[in-house]
DNA sequence: TTAGGATTTG
């Protein structure tokens, strides 16, 4: 008989098998070797339905898993003829399947699915025998099931669901709705669920309760459901809860953590099923696009639906069908919003809070069926408000400028409601951090206007003002060191010879560049040199460039990273391939990957860093990836691009990064990664001209600062907007525009003298050094 | 029971 199904214990396999088969390994199966006495064992992970060739012929497509921790640990086995039928009516994934007298034969699809570049073929004809040992498909009744004796759940895939079952089900969620309280007693969700056998399954799930209802966040989201019922509806399957309904759901992303967001207190996961949700993940990535609606304030537009995570600052009852929620997420809506007048006795939340951001919350409008849900939710808390209708108010005279309204109006279609997502969510962790820093540099923005306000209420005095007050007045600057020096005025610093040092007490005339960018420079600290900071579309070209080559197959996938495949819808197909690099042969949280991407655009680089350690632009060479060239950054990380010297970096090889990698925890510091590149890093720096005086002279000094007189990143400030804006305050509190001197603040500073020879002539220079803004003034 | 995906019209 060429199909068995042996029902023998796992450990006890090899006795049942023909004595003259011995167990062939996977890295073993080759084209051209002697495989007759050999036999492959491995468990089925996957199968496909059951079709016919062209002839007439039944064929059945399985995948099996190796149990050895090898790169590829997966291989294609196709079944010809009776075999595919015996097969696909027995076959369940999680069995064990023996193969003997198989065909080896190169896999066409190697590249695309990642898995053996072999595949088996097998058939009655050519004296193929196959084993199956089946699994136990018991359906417990509860989870509370000790380890020891956890009974094998069985997952059906979505292309083999039959009317009237119960069955346990793992899919990709394509679309949801989050829960709502529905017409009945219970909270309702709808969820549709995609798998690789391309099926769809839309569930309608109930429960009394919001927690035991499954807590996917977004689509793209993984999910485990056990015993869900099957039912046809309107000639298709419906999956809807039955008893003892209970959910995990797992983030998407490949290479997140596979952390089960759990729907009952007690669950099994094993770690075979961690290797369904990575696989799923990463068959996700290649075969769907789920990108959804999500929208920041700050791109919003009239006339649009869009996903929201935002913070909830206040809330308040507007009238019986509708309800008001206040929140922010950081950033600022580009158009007039809507404000809903509200009794003031009606609006919760924290005042202070309320008016501090009072410019930068929106007024969202919820409806109907939500309002239930909005009532009961706590300011503070974090929300994903999904399918927020923008419209354009048509302004009704024409002093009122038009402004832009927020609605979340009744019902359900494309998902519309409220979810509320947990502190540790990734998209809240990111959304708070991100708000710690508006916060502070919001709140630092209202104490300088209230001191500009009180600095003008004393202009008037400062006619008045004595020579005595004068030099009782504050620095808006100090001194980090050499606090012991006495001061010596411009003119006697003019008028000696260099190089010295002196501690002055200026005013600040003028500065230049005026232009916050045009004071960012790149500087190399092996050949002095000083450059321009590569503008976004000279990074682009470069970019496109590279993704113009083909990226190379062979280089796909090496022991020291996963490699992933996109192709996108524009460009004609271009093709994005993503190498995660994996530490300890296991991908690692995202936050904590290196990743090396081919063929992206800067925008698609820039949203990987927001999820990812670092990123390393490459393109494929013929035997090895390897940088692109040094006019474009080496690496992104956070939202620093990091650039090397093109006369002092001897690039090495792109391989040298698995050392790093091999270390007992990566932390992927720019400086050690540009060492094992070979690069030379060149550092952020602010260069300006500051023009001097205190009434006995006129000095141009030069400030040459990393971070430490501004006490800002010079890496950080083109990229942060807040950062910008503190930089612009910084400098107009220390040379205010339209000002008269006298109203000036003092600047307490260290300067160099310092020669320089420019063909006969000598020149003195002064640079600024060991001075930071004072601490009232950032 | 409820909803059964497929934008409100405030």
């Amino acid at each position: 008989m060429p199909v068995q199904v042996l029902k023998i214990i796992k450990g006890k396999l090899e006795t049942q098998l023909p004595s003259h088969l011995q167990r062939e390994d996977l890295k073993h199966l080759q084209t051209g070797l002697d495989h007759t006495n050999k036999y492959f064992q491995g468990i089925v992970i996957l199968s496909y339905p059951l079709t016919k060739l062209g002839d007439g012929t039944d064929f059945f497509k399985i995948v099996l898993q190796d149990d050895t921790c090898s790169r590829i640990n997966s291989i294609n086995v196709l079944m010809y003829g009776k075999m595919a039928e015996d097969c696909a009516k027995l076959i369940r994934n999680g069995d064990t399947f023996i193969v003997a007298g198989f065909k080896v034969a190169e896999s066409p699809t190697a590249r695309e699915d990642g898995r053996h570049a072999c595949h088996l073929q097998v058939s009655e004809e050519s004296g193929s025998a196959i084993f199956i040992c089946t699994q136990p498909s018991i359906t417990p009744f509860s989870e509370a099931t000790s380890p020891s004796v956890a009974p094998k759940y069985v997952y059906t895939p979505l292309n083999c669901l039959k009317d009237g079952t119960v069955v346990n089900l793992y899919g990709i969620v394509k679309f949801f709705k989050p829960p709502y309280i529905s017409k009945g007693t219970d909270y309702c969700s709808v969820v549709t669920l995609v798998d690789q056998s391309n099926v769809k399954l839309t569930c309608t799930l109930f429960n009394g309760n919001l927690d035991s209802l499954p807590k996917i966040y977004k689509n793209g989201d993984i999910v485990r459901f056990h015993r869900v019922k099957i039912r046809e509806y309107n000639g298709q399957m419906q999956g809807i809860t039955s008893a003892g309904f209970a959910s995990l759901t797992f983030d998407g992303t490949v290479g997140a953590p596979v952390v089960p967001r759990a729907s009952s207190k007690v669950y099994t996961f094993v770690d075979e099923e961690q290797k369904t949700v990575e696989e799923l993940r990463i068959w996700a990535a290649s075969n769907l696009s789920v990108s959804g609606p999500e929208a920041k304030l700050s791109d919003v537009k009239p006339m649009m639906f869009f996903d929201l995570t935002c913070q909830l600052v206040g809330k308040a009852k507007v009238d019986g069908s509708s309800f008001l929620l206040k929140v922010w997420d950081g950033t600022k809506c580009p158009y007039p919003t809507w404000k809903v007048p509200v009794e003031a006795k009606e609006l919760e939340g924290d005042r202070v809070l309320l008016h501090h951001l009072r410019n930068l919350t929106v007024d969202v409008l919820v409806y109907d069926n939500h309002v239930q849900l909005a009532k009961s939710l706590k300011t503070g808390s974090f929300l994903r408000i999904y399918s927020i209708h923008t419209k354009q108010a048509s302004a009704k005279n024409e002093d009122i400028s038009s402004h832009i309204e927020f609605h979340l109006h009744g019902g359900t279609c494309y998902g519309r409601g409220i979810g509320i997502l947990p502190e540790n969510n990734p998209d809240v962790e990111e959304l708070k951090s991100f708000l710690e820093c508006v916060e502070l540099t919001d709140s630092q923005n209202m104490e300088s206007v209230s001191s500009l306000e009180l600095g003008d209420t004393f202009d008037s005095y400062t006619d008045l003002e004595s020579p005595l007050q004068r030099c009782q007045q504050l620095s808006a600057t100090v001194l980090t060191d050499h606090q012991d020096m006495s001061n010596t005025v411009l003119k006697t610093v003019l008028n000696s010879s260099a190089p010295q040092q002196y501690r002055i007490r200026a005013k600040l005339r003028s500065f230049k560049p005026q232009k916050l960018y045009q004071s960012v420079k790149l500087h190399c600290s092996k050949c002095n040199t000083l450059q321009e900071v590569p503008n976004g579309d000279a990074i682009d070209f470069i970019l496109q460039g590279c993704a113009a080559t083909a990226p190379n197959p062979e280089l796909q996938s090496m022991s020291w990273y996963e490699s992933v495949v996109w192709t996108t819808e524009e460009d004609q197909g271009r093709k994005i391939t993503i190498h995660f690099v994996k530490h300890y042969e296991m991908l690692q949280r995202p936050e904590n990957t290196l990743l090396m991407i081919e063929g992206g655009t800067l925008k698609e680089i820039w949203k990987l860093t927001r999820r990812f350690k670092c990123v390393i632009p490459v393109k494929s060479k013929e035997d090895d990836l390897e940088l692109l060239d040094l006019s474009a950054p080496f690496l992104l990380q956070g939202n620093i691009k990091y650039y090397g010297c093109k006369k002092c970096s001897t690039p090495k090889s792109i391989k040298n990064l698995s050392s790093l990698a091999e270390k007992r925890e990566p932390s992927w510091e720019p400086t050690e990664i540009a060492q094992v590149l070979g690069i030379e890093p060149l550092q952020y720096v602010f260069v300006m001209k500051f023009t001097l005086v205190d009434g006995t002279g006129v000095l141009n000094a030069y400030l040459f600062d990393y971070e430490k007189f501004f006490q800002i990143p010079a890496s950080e400030i083109l990229t942060n907007s807040f950062l910008q804006q503190k930089m612009e305050m910084t400098m107009n509190t220390l040379s205010p525009p339209g000002r008269k001197l006298d109203d000036l603040p003092w600047l307490e500073c260290f300067i160099k003298s310092y020669n320089v020879a420019d063909g006969m002539k000598h020149q003195v220079y002064y640079q600024i050094f060991d001075t930071t803004v004072a601490e009232d003034v950032v």
